[in-house]
DNA sequence: CGAAGTGATGTCATGATCTGTCATGGGTTC
DNA sequence: GAACCCATGACAGATCATGACATCACTTCG
């Protein structure tokens, strides 16, 4: 038997998440978040780089995902297509976590640091899916343009996907595929007056 | 005479941000930058939420530019057209400033939570100029659309912008208005194989 | 002209965030 | 079974941030 249980860092993260849902991210200390898991406040910051990571720490699990899409067709490719390919298999595999994902951005829409973390971390992924781009045979300025729309649009879907708490909410994907052919005719087709 | 000098806040945010300059953002502590300032750390907090928000402070004052650009003309508009202006206005306004604000984003860049909070000001932005979009007769899917885009072109060459140190670096709103064209044929035209 | 008020600042106290350092003691290795 | 590993605890300390109250040059008003 272990000295400790062995999930510190996953309790850490569920009870970090539970209490900020309770009492607000601003209310909620790192103490009370260790004590609910466990340990003591400095095992948290062993876990996590600062109070706000916490929230954060899982993301770059899904990095791969979107650069392996982008990786794997053979043959040309046209650039709006192999875009929607890799935000659509980044919306189906977010799709199971819905729920928990909910929970998560109502926390972060009540704090602008949290808010910054977020774009952040999508703008350090644009620029990844960028460099992806470029080595799949792209000029760099076309692949930087990609990836900036792409994330602009998918961010868009992503807001309302997670502001829709209805079972029956459309799914992620279905909303990604349905926005992109919007994105090339807007500009010259709309008017206003 | 006033029992003291009347600028103490922009005393604070230049002192600020030499010393960021100088030593690094986070080897800087708020007693430092309010010594170099001749107040105390108390007076700091009064004039700055946080130790981030120094840097942050002035940028509300260009959110009105685009607001008023978008506003004015009178008569149908295309849209392009007018994201067009909104965004080449704002350039406008922000070319004197080059130096400052490269010294600026250099600080920025080198702490992901500074990078953040300034995609949260531009996010903001974003959804106010959705909201000023509507407000002129755009359709509110359009209008959010729209202003993820433009705002998505603009920060892509305000970096480029940021980057180019070199006396005669093209303007900003040059930039601007040659990059919106590439955005209407991209995502049909680009292959790659 | 003097009393009362104003407001930016200072001073002090306190709590929260984050880091450095060393100690502890089950598990593992050889 | 001795030596090592390593996640965690324990403690000290620096920095960040806020609340409460005092100070005093300047302003207002009678």
């Amino acid at each position: 038997m272990p000295r400790w249980p062995a999930d510190s860092r996953e309790r850490l993260a569920t009870a970090a998440l539970d209490l900020f849902s309770e009492h607000g991210y601003g209310a909620v200390t790192i103490d009370q978040i260790a004590d609910r898991a466990g340990v003591t406040a400095r095992t948290f910051f062993r876990q996590f780089q600062d109070k706000e990571e916490v929230l954060f720490a899982d993301d770059d699990l899904l990095l791969p995902i979107l650069l392996e899409t982008i990786a794997e067709p053979s043959g040309p490719i046209e650039a709006g297509t192999l875009m929607e390919r890799a935000l659509v298999a980044l919306a189906d595999r977010m799709q199971p976590a819905h729920e928990a994902l909910r929970r998560r951005q109502a926390v972060i829409d009540t704090d602008v640091a949290l808010s910054g973390r977020e774009l952040a971390k999508q703008a350090r992924w644009e620029g990844t899916i960028a460099t992806a781009l470029t080595e799949r045979g792209f000029r760099a300025d076309d692949a930087s343009l990609l990836a900036a729309i792409g994330f602009a649009l998918f961010r868009r879907e992503l807001h309302a996907w997670l502001a829709d708490a209805s079972p029956d909410a459309a799914p992620l994907a279905d909303r990604v595929r349905a926005a992109l052919p919007s994105l090339r005719t807007i500009l010259d087709a709309t008017t206003a007056n």
